[in-house]
DNA sequence: GAAACTACCGAAATGCTTTTCGGTACGGTA
DNA sequence: TACCGTACCGAAAAGCATTTCGGTAGTTTC
């Protein structure tokens, strides 16, 4: 019943030998002709590639690892639970090779840091050629150590060890990338709702924001407000905001959630967005960014290109290259919707 | 520079013969020793596992694998772009087993179908030990065929092909689950607004409940509406349906953000939720859900479960058993929030 | 004291591919 | 005719762990 579409050799997967049976030659001309090395005469090559077409030969990729030492695998570790920063550094990471020539393993370490070591140790032991670690926030978090025989690239979350190299997204200039749009957009008093102040993202933030400022002789209308990275706090942080402060003509958001929920307070408060208050966000998250009224200005880590700068580098250092070490702030950009433009 | 930590000889990583010769026995008994196996000498078992332990050794699953055929790896083909359903099939596929046990290759195919093949031909050749294709949506996709060695399970999206095996949340029950509940709350004048009506998911779920409604002796106050499954269109039908029925006490929404349009809406012409018009959502995407005011009851595909029955089917046929084949629906369930049940 | 076990250990094959290097056959040259 | 170069091809080793099976030493039994 089984196997009626190809004419696969009885129960197992072909091996080259038995392309070479087939082919009528020996186990070391397949592989020659098969991989266009030199040394084989035309017409041997044609007869191997016929045969290995005619059985649906593939070159077990376990074997072939073995003796060159790669596997043209990836570890991807992470604990980033909603997969809201891995899948986009995931995507970069496969990009940064032809589809297939690279394949990514996956792992959920879900913040157990045990859980973490484990995966660690099934990933070196299947011999992937290098690892990238992805956090959920831009906080530093604990090496993985040096005593890794594969080089190893920390994305999103740098490494605390300076040691290492690290790649994340600049989110003090995403914070004057903010800012400077607002001010471009005319506006002069500017609130800052954040999240969790424990974030180096909302600190970077914080701080880019102010440069921006400061630099145009502005500052905030009020101090800096920090909680929860919650549509809820976004909601209560705006009508405090708003009640100190009735002049305010712009916000700047910690996250796109937060701003989702400063939309919902000046709707209720009868505000126009932009025309009284404009709006930002941070992350783009696009599912929120364009589902709100209006649709979310918001800052863009450009996670796509991060994967596959990570994974570039992760290769580079298999090559030999010297990839440096530190933490490398890779830039962000400005998305630009109708929170701080009005609809064209 | 390198290498300071662990006592890890010359530059490769370790290996059986290297436990072997440290420990003074030939290469069989050490692997014996590791492995558990008997006839090896108490005290020869402990010198030989010292020895592993003081060069840091690791088994290469490679060489593992060529042997024993298995590999411990599977592959997880998708394209789900947003990882919204991908996320959580893997890490149920990883609950399956052991953290660590078994490793999973995730591949985005992004909807393109020579991505797939590629894909596909390179998991193949690495020699996982099976596949667990997931879909975006759940209406049916093509089979990838049958001339495929290792055993092939399709999540969410199932095939188009009744000879494969197929695990799906069963979106009909999902139906009947959201209107026996909206009856439960008291609610009778019930309206639909669901997504584009070219995706089963629509169909099933309007369909299931109907069947809910018509058991109760009701019937929908007006015809299911259908479009895009965003918040616009959610803000946009729910204004309609209102307009044409003002008697509306229960809006069933075919997505969580959907419903979040709809809330927007009820919220903007003064109707409270629940206490005018209760409010369900589907998928119970977490951040939606309960980001929203009031927060919102949904329909949960339980899709962790969905990934860890995959991942175990695929081991069952692996063991020879008989997982069977068509489409299984797999249980969803009610979670219930602010939208339907004043908060307590 | 010789025969029969028992308990351990090791050589070698296996799985699959790649690569090196030695070998064969052919045409050409002296 | 004898020798050499070239073009192809194949045997074998390497890469790593596992398993089978044969062998050695020590122990027991008659």
């Amino acid at each position: 019943m089984a196997d009626t579409g190809s004419a696969s050799v009885s129960g197992r997967a072909a091996t080259l030998s038995d392309v070479a049976k087939l082919a009528g030659v020996s186990i070391a001309t397949a592989s020659k002709a098969i991989n266009g090395r030199d040394q084989v005469a035309p017409a041997t090559r044609r007869r191997v590639i016929a045969a290995a077409e005619k059985i649906s030969f593939t070159p077990n990729e376990l074997a072939r690892g073995l003796i060159n030492g790669r596997t043209g695998t990836v570890g991807l570790l992470t604990s980033d639970l909603e997969g809201r920063f891995v899948i986009p550094i995931l995507m970069g990471a496969e990009d940064a090779f032809g589809a297939g020539k690279v394949n990514v393993f996956l792992c959920d370490a879900r913040g157990d840091s045990i859980r973490e070591q484990h995966h660690l140790k099934a990933l070196l032991t299947r011999r992937v050629d290098g690892i990238i670690v992805v956090g959920r926030q831009t906080d530093p978090r604990p090496s993985l150590g040096h005593d890794i025989p594969v080089p190893v690239v920390y994305a999103y979350a740098p490494s605390e060890d300076p040691a290492d190299l690290s790649l994340t997204p600049d989110n003090r200039a995403g914070g004057r990338l903010a800012a400077e749009h607002m001010i471009a957009c005319g506006r002069t008093r500017i609130g800052l709702i954040s999240g969790d102040p424990a974030y180096a993202a909302a600190q970077d933030r914080a701080v880019g924001v102010r440069e921006a400022l400061s630099a145009a002789g502005l500052e905030l209308v009020d101090a800096p407000m920090h909680s929860d990275w919650t549509e809820h706090w976004g909601r209560d942080a705006s009508a405090m905001l708003l009640r100190r402060n009735p002049d305010v003509d712009g916000i700047i958001c910690g996250s796109d959630q937060v701003a989702r929920g400063v939309l919902d307070t000046l709707r209720d408060l009868g505000r126009n967005v932009p025309g009284d208050v404009a709006v930002m966000g941070f992350d783009n998250w696009e599912i929120f960014a364009t589902g709100s009224r209006p649709e979310l200005t918001s800052i863009d880590a450009n996670l796509q290109k991060l994967g596959r700068t990570a994974a570039t580098r992760v290769f580079e250092a298999l090559e030999g290259i010297d990839i440096g070490s530190g933490t490398q702030y890779l830039p962000v950009r400005l998305i630009i919707r109708g929170s701080t433009i009005p609809r064209r």
